[in-house]
DNA sequence: GTCTATAAGATGATAGAC
DNA sequence: GTCTATCATCTTATAGAC
């Protein structure tokens, strides 16, 4: 049995699509790569998706569909800033775990030169989005005084962010899978001693 | 005349091809490309480097042979530790505003797992020589009490190139070219307060 | 050292049968 | 909705002339 069957065949293709992209980006993998996985034809493919950048549009959509569920689910059980933190960057870590797999957008972020514009686009939208809640957290933490951080909460949030997507790419890159763990952990005790 | 048209058609080649890698990728240009970019043809290009993964190798190797005497061009001056990591910042500040480059070794780490294992390794000493290079500044600066944190002076270092590969990236998807340069900026800030 | 010519395979995509 | 068949193009690579 195929890890990717469950579902609408539409739902399997986008599902080995997002693991190629994380693991070998947007140009490294092929309508043939996806097909052989899957047990069908390129052209069943083309049907779902007629072109690659519908294939990339979709792809976007759903995980920002999905990504800001699990930020409103993060928000709405109401824990406090810190914890909100610590869970953010647990999504991080589960994926980073999943065969050291990259954040989807930050994979494409790196390749943005050579994707579709709708793509380049919906990359953008999930970093604002994202870079906007952790501001939202870190805010309300100062203001209880969970935490402390010099500057603005925007310009902390852009730091946390930047911490754990490149904490992902040079885990991938030194072979060492404890390092995004540890960054990770070190940067949200810091944020709480500070 | 074009933009890479000094040194050996060697150099040249991994000139662009260089160039190449930190906008699009390893699998985002060909020997095509490099071929148009140069007014040459690819069987000239297979001349130099019989195989795409000989011209990786020799890319890489070239690169890390360059920010190793930059790394000890910075350190021979010998200002204070902070300094030093202020520079190490201003190699990457250099690059990420030449067109928004990502650092050439953050942007393969994204894509290791297509690479072949002699570059993936060259990628892997990159990191862990940056890594050496910055603990060594870091505990210098701890020591002489020019620079607070908590931990130890790797798992800062770790931190800190995190940061720095993490706002490329960030910077680059959300097309915000004045990200990288405040992140860094508040990352040795806090350093110096801390 | 660079060229032309060529080739095998990969890639994105379409037409039409079932 | 999936298939076979086919397509043009791209990509990496080689042989041999100049």
């Amino acid at each position: 049995m195929k890890s990717a069957s469950r579902g609408s065949t539409r739902e399997r293709i986008l599902d080995v699509a997002q693991r190629l992209v994380q693991t070998r980006g947007y140009n490294g993998f092929s309508f043939h790569d996806l097909a052989k996985e899957l047990g069908i034809r390129t052209a069943s493919i083309h049907y779902h998706f007629p072109t690659k950048a519908d294939l990339g549009v979709a792809l976007l959509q759903r995980y920002r569909a999905r990504f800001r569920s699990e930020l409103e689910g993060i928000s709405a059980k109401g824990g406090d800033p810190l914890r909100r933190l610590t869970q953010f960057a647990g999504l991080f870590e589960r994926t980073f775990k999943t065969g050291n797999q990259l954040c989807l957008c930050g994979m494409l972020s790196a390749e943005v030169a050579t994707l579709p514009q709708e793509v380049a686009g919906e990359v953008e939208h999930f970093f604002e989005e994202s870079e906007g809640w952790l501001a939202d957290a870190l805010a309300a933490g100062k203001k209880a005084h969970k935490m402390a951080f010099a500057g603005s909460a925007n310009a902390q949030a852009r730091m946390f962010l930047a911490v754990l997507e490149g904490a992902m790419v040079v885990a991938r890159g030194m072979r060492r899978t404890a390092y995004f763990q540890g960054v990770a952990r070190d940067y949200l005790a810091k944020l709480k001693h500070a």
